[in-house]
DNA sequence: AGTCGGCCTG
DNA sequence: CAGGCCGACT
């Protein structure tokens, strides 16, 4: 009855360490194990038992099993269906389409034991259930069919005068259509059942149906849950098995699914009373797109909110609500999100630059103090940047802790790698937002799903070394420049959004401009660019390590990474664009 | 000796 | 972006 945490946990945790996996079954809406290992072929109920001829007479106590069975049926396929008008359980006409679902299901199953022990060891208890299921069903409609013969006759009759050539097109043709909420719909409605049947015999009808309905209700949720919840059944399964059965309704669904959704005993299965918990990543961008504004940005993002997240927020912390709290950034709806998927336009400074911040890259002769207010600039641009070097050892200290942790945790799910691949340079791309100089420790922590070697380990190094390279070539040519332009406070050198320096940065690190770049790398760059005008400026370049104090510098100012970093599902996927 | 960062080159 | 090279550091 309660809802289940551990339920949720799991699936959670899955589905954001296994993006693919769940972006793969994202699509597939439904897991239909159950309506292939039901007894009952659903697929043939409406030609066999409906179309009878023999049936044909007692149009009234087949219209009533047809209900039953459709409402049983409905729960079989989907309990989120279950009073759904959906054409999924009604889809006998179109067998390979669930095929394909299962399929589609069964897929991520690949991440985890080629075996799959759980899904195959499950079965047959399933069956069995589901066998009794059905025997029940059986022995309740033979009540019912005998409640109703009772007044037989009489009823038949005068269900008849009112007009039996209505009914034989109507119980078919309602199974065929897929219409299986009108069952219930029925019963809600009160039909006109009660005027030609005595009413002691109409009311316990009624009690008779709503026990069998109640009856087969509990029984299928109960196969369902002892189906979800099989603890020795791989987490990744589990979470799939509930993403099939939450995707049955946010796949394309026809007008009417989501009422019959809304219309659901939300008691019936814990998991599926809090769905938002688990959608998985994979599934999110199609109800919360990537380009939902994200300006202004909160003030509070800055470097300080990741400096404290860590030690107040530890990974030993529920890694749903992490990895909620990461999907809910890489979406760009946390409150500190990066992420964007707009591009320039999205943002009103970007759209149109200036002439003059066009003339000058650094659009420092702007000077326009809202562009580095201090409330967005915990980092004093001139003169204090050792300010922070004290939460740096911290930060660096914590990284093989978390390290350790997040080897412990269950990550099962987690797809090693060999190699690195063009998803692993993207985000190291993002992360040079964030660090410049870091340290093969934290590449680890950041890059759980890497196998490291000594030769991924240097190719990782080596990547920040040539995004250093070139953030340092950008910084001296505007350095230079800036001198050209006969500027002599490098106070002024400061590098809003709009500017030409931002613009060939992120056109580097971050093209495609999915990901928000914070404002803690424009004050870095800011504040590089200052030294390199000031070395140049005092003709240090003519030593020829000139630069190396100004690495020095820009070597201690590292934030702290965000935990979404830290995912191992770093979603990849949400780059391909 | 091993590692790392920077520079140069392709 | 990777490879080669060099210097600094441990």
């Amino acid at each position: 009855m309660e809802p289940n945490p551990t339920l949720l946990a799991p699936q959670a945790r899955t589905c954001s360490h296994l993006a693919e996996p769940c972006r793969k079954g994202a699509r597939s809406p439904c897991p239909q194990e159950l309506g292939e290992d039901y007894p009952f072929r659903w697929s043939q109920v409406p030609s066999t038992s409906l179309a009878d001829p023999s049936c044909l007479e007692d149009e009234h106590v087949q219209a009533k099993r047809a209900r039953v069975e459709t409402i049983v049926r409905g729960m079989c396929l989907s309990p989120s269906l279950q009073s759904g008008s959906a054409p999924v359980g009604a889809s006998p006409g179109c067998p390979g389409k669930a095929r394909d679902r299962r399929r589609k299901q069964r897929l991520p199953t690949q991440q985890g034991p080629p075996t799959a022990p759980g899904s195959g060891r499950r079965r047959p208890g399933v069956r069995a259930e589901l066998h009794l299921l059905q025997q029940q069903l059986e022995r309740l409609q033979g009540q019912v069919l005998q409640a109703e013969r009772g007044p037989g006759p009489r009823s038949v009759q005068q269900r008849g005068g009112c007009g039996p050539h209505v009914l034989p097109c109507q119980g078919p043709h309602k199974d065929l259509s897929g219409a299986d909420g009108h069952g219930v719909s029925e019963d809600q409605h009160s039909p006109a059942q009660p005027g030609f049947l005595p009413s002691p015999v109409w009311a316990s009808l009624e009690i008779l149906r709503r026990e069998l309905t109640r009856a087969v209700s509990q029984a299928v949720d109960s196969v369902l849950q002892e189906v979800l919840l099989d603890p020795p059944g791989p987490p990744a399964r589990l979470g799939r098995s509930f993403q099939g059965l939450l995707e049955g309704h946010s796949e394309p669904s026809p007008p009417g699914v989501s009422a019959c959704k809304d219309a659901l005993p939300l008691a019936v299965l814990p998991g599926r009373v809090q769905p938002q918990i688990g959608v998985p990543l994979g599934n999110l961008p199609k109800t919360k797109p990537l380009d939902s504004p994200r300006y202004p940005i909160p003030p509070q993002m800055n470097l300080r909110r990741y400096q404290s997240a860590p030690a107040n927020c530890p990974l030993t912390a529920p890694s749903h609500i992490q990895e909620n709290q990461i999907a809910s950034q890489l979406l760009g709806h946390g409150p500190n999100s990066h992420w964007g998927g707009g591009g320039p336009q999205d943002s009103p400074s970007q759209s149109h630059p200036s002439s003059e911040t066009a003339l000058r890259p650094w659009g420092a002769a702007r000077l326009q103090p809202s562009l580095v207010s201090p409330a967005r600039c915990p980092l004093p641009l001139a003169s204090a940047p050792l300010e922070r070097l004290p939460l740096l050892p911290s930060v660096k200290m914590e990284q093989s802790g978390r390290r350790a942790v997040l080897e412990t945790l269950p990550f099962s799910s987690v797809h090693i790698q060999e190699g690195l691949n063009p998803g692993h340079l993207k985000k190291a791309k993002l992360m040079f937002f964030f660090t410049r100089y870091p340290s093969s420790s934290l590449l680890k922590a950041y890059f759980p799903d890497v196998q490291f070697s000594r030769c991924i380990t240097s190719q990782m190094i080596k990547w920040f070394s040539n995004f250093r390279e070139f953030y340092y070539i950008q910084m001296e040519k505007f350095a230079r420049q800036a001198i050209s332009d006969g500027i002599t406070n490098p106070k002024v050198l400061v590098v809003p959004r709009d500017s030409e320096l931002f613009r060939a940065l992120n056109m580097h690190y971050n093209k495609g401009n999915d990901f928000e770049v914070p404002d803690c790398f424009l004050e870095i760059t800011s504040l590089t660019l200052q030294e390199f005008f000031r070395a140049v400026s005092a003709g240090k370049d003519s030593d020829p390590s000139w630069k190396k104090p100004i690495y020095k510098i820009i070597s201690k100012l590292d934030s702290d990474i965000p935990e979404i970093f830290k995912s191992s599902s770093y979603p990849q996927e949400l780059f391909r664009s």
